[in-house]
DNA sequence: GTTTTATATTGACATTTATCTATGTGTTGC
DNA sequence: GCAACACATAGATAAATGTCAATATAAAAC
């Protein structure tokens, strides 16, 4: 996964409604129906969100009869946790580029 | 750290440019002028996107002279990858929501 | 077949944002 | 003090985006 990609994902985070979307599927498969319970935006709203959760990769829909299953694509979802995960942060205050 | 401050870092992380600033800062503290000669931006372009960095906590400044050197925030870095790291994925593909 | 139900698509609109040019601020060196 | 340097801020602009109302699609129920 490059940077592409993982802006990508990030772009599909930075909106809190699909930041909690994704916390709540992180939890099992959710129907659409069972998701817009739980937020106060109107059903097309909805459904907009989960297009660009699931256009990032970051999600997996299960289509039945006429109900839409959403869970997160274990892949993709994994890939972007080990890019997060790998990015080192402590022990790098001082002397890094040399400058002065 | 709450929805909304994982909502904000993503919101800064979602442009690829941010991205790779910090992915550059992982590897230790740099200065404006050296992060200036990564990409092919205006220095005041540089100048917002740090500027976002800073404003989500994710990024440190230390004022030397006329340098600025920017490192990453260890402390508000770890507890977004903690939030990241902490969302379960798989396991989840059937029978979540009781639908049907 | 008609109605109801679950979800998707379209089009519009106000807000946000990435980028630029121009300018300001503060520091260093002469 | 003055010029050069490193960086920040202000203002403008085009593009992206979250939201909604209206409508379409597709399955289920009758």
């Amino acid at each position: 996964m490059n940077t592409i990609d993982v802006a990508l994902i990030c772009k599909a985070l930075r909106d809190a409604n699909r930041l909690q979307i994704i916390q709540m599927l992180s939890d099992g498969e959710k129907c659409a129906c069972k998701l817009l319970e739980a937020f106060e935006i109107t059903q097309p709203t909805l459904s907009h969100h989960m297009r660009v959760l699931c256009d990032c990769g970051l999600v997996h829909v299960r289509r039945e009869g006429k109900w839409s299953h959403y869970s997160l694509n274990c892949e993709t979802f994994s890939a972007f946790k080990g890019f997060i995960g790998g990015l080192a942060c402590c022990g790098n205050e001082e002397g890094g580029c040399g400058c002065q």
